[in-house]
RNA sequence: GGCGAUAUGGCCAAGCGGUAAGGCACGAGCCUGCAAAGCUCCGAUCCCCGGUUCAAAUCCGGGUGUCGCCUCCA
């Protein structure tokens, strides 16, 4: 396995801590809001990464966190009314419909910053003890002048003024590269105790803390890989990995892994500029699974521009597959592939190259339907090529609706036995010879965006876009 | 202002020094009553300029364009 280190800025060959194991921690999302195509690519992105590992044999522990005490969290709050308890909730439980219906994997763990606020308070005290964190009026901050190698992970330079001077000035901090590991609370905000006074914690020290309660190991990294979009190099990353390299003396992670943005027309979706595609929008228009393959169908580190048009696009590459998914759909289950399999995975382990990987997998499609076309009861090759797909298909994550079904989503049972009695009354007249009657039945089911086919195992139907 | 990424046929997109994968669209053909689906065939010398090399889309230098990070962000 051979993945791209954004920290080391190449690609290295992957070698896991433990033999056989390898231990991903992904940053979640901060719950005050909906998710964005944003979330869902770099969600989809580590997915795959994990559905890789899984395919190679490595046995996985994938942790993926939920920031639900933070700032935008509490600003909600005092806008809605509602309770830390009521707005988190809500916002986890959308957030794991829509990775449901993407086909994202639930992470074997899946921590929240309110359930960790013991070990962070611990994390922050150990900091203190060491001097490598200091209290001030209105928060405890970490020291970076105690990290030597800080900054090393974003390879940034922010001594310039210019830097400095779009952060906000505080005269307590020691330097204004200090960041915030707890925030004293005002009276009305929630708040935990810790020995160093009431607050809650700030925004990095969370997944410090997480890590080290449930993945980490006790040698020189504490997890394989640590993964996130690119936007969290720095400084959240950063922070990160400077807490814990002077709180436990060891690497936060092995290697770093970073996504590329969505961009809509060119711009990335952000907060700021309110041009986000959120993902309640997008799975109320196109299918999960459509949504997915096309998310997935560029490569993670590059950035991905959003358009429906190329959406649409990609379902056709989707629809290949299930359109031979069909014609090998009664065949029973057998031995995959053994060149299939190592091709596949060959290329997806190249740093997920889904590209290479795609091509492998239409070359396989191309080959069996060119079989099939000249002996469309080729037993033994149905048999290969079901296995082939359901294999992929749990690899990529994409594939589970029954391949007819596929075909009928969005159309209504009304519909459906409307179209069966339509292509009934078709092949009457066929059978006649009547075509002028069959084109007309066939067309006005076209107005209907439904597509005809005549296959040696009879009529069938798609609904087309 | 500082730092970084990227630039491949009409569109999407691989490529990681040895002579341009794949998908979509277009066109031609096979199949079909006609279609659709499927199959076959068909297109680029890789932003520009210089350099290194027997050999560069791939490495180096200099431009130009685009995007991003430096502030919440996946």
């Amino acid at each position: 396995m051979f993945i791209y280190d954004s920290v080391l800025k190449k690609k290295v060959e992957f070698i896991p801590i433990k033999e056989n194991e390898v231990k991903i921690y992904v940053c979640g999302p901060t719950v005050y809001d909906d998710a964005h195509l944003g979330h869902a690519r770099s969600a989809i992105a580590f997915d795959l990464l994990r559905r890789v590992f899984i395919a190679m044999d490595y046995r996985v522990t994938f942790v993926k966190n939920f920031t639900d005490i933070d700032d935008k969290i509490i600003n909600k709050m005092k806008e809605s009314g509602q309770s830390l308890e009521e707005l988190t909730s809500f916002y986890i439980k959308r957030y794991k419909d829509e990775m449901q219906a993407l086909h994202v994997s639930d992470a074997d763990i899946e921590p929240k910053a309110t359930e960790t606020v013991s070990e962070i308070v611990t994390f922050i005290e150990e900091m203190v003890k060491k001097e490598v964190a200091y209290v001030t009026s209105d928060s405890v901050y970490f020291d970076t002048s105690k990290d030597k190698q800080y900054l090393s992970l974003s390879h940034r330079l922010i001594d310039d003024e210019a830097s400095l001077a779009r952060v906000s000035q505080n005269d307590e901090k020691k330097d204004q590269k200090d960041f915030a590991l707890w925030k004293f609370t005002k009276a009305d905000e929630p708040s935990y105790k810790a020995s160093f006074g009431e607050g809650r914690p700030g925004w990095h020290i969370e997944c410090s803390a997480m890590i080290e309660k449930h993945l980490a190991t006790s040698g020189a990294y504490q997890i394989d890989i640590h993964a996130g979009g690119a936007d969290l190099l720095f400084p959240h990353h950063e922070n990160e990995a400077a807490q814990t390299r002077c709180k436990s003396g060891q690497e936060l992670a092995k290697y770093w892994m970073h996504n590329g943005f969505v961009t809509i027309s060119g711009e990335k979706m952000s907060k700021s500029l309110s041009n986000s595609f959120f993902l309640k929008d997008a799975l109320a228009l196109y299918d999960g699974e459509v949504l997915r393959f096309y998310l997935l169908s560029t490569h993670y580190r590059a950035n991905f521009n959003f358009s429906e048009e190329d959406l649409l696009l990609s379902k056709k590459r989707l629809d290949k597959i299930y359109r031979l998914k069909k014609r090998v759909f009664d065949a029973s289950v057998g031995e995959i592939s053994a060149t299939f399999k190592a091709n596949i995975l060959e290329a997806l382990s190249d740093d997920l190259n889904i590209s290479k990987a795609l091509a492998v997998l239409d070359e396989m499609i191309a080959n069996a339907n060119e079989i099939l076309d000249k002996n469309p009861k080729d037993k033994s090759l149905k048999i290969s090529t079901k296995a082939n797909l359901l294999w992929l298909e749990s690899v990529l994550g994409i594939g589970l609706h029954n391949p007819y079904m596929y075909f009928q989503i969005g159309v209504s049972e009304t519909e459906k036995n409307e179209i069966t009695q339509l292509i009934e009354q078709r092949n009457n007249a066929k059978k006649e010879k009547d075509f002028a009657k069959a084109d007309a039945i066939r067309s006005l089911l076209e107005e209907k965006h439904i597509q005809l086919m005549d296959t040696v195992n009879g009529t069938q139907w798609e609904k087309v876009n």
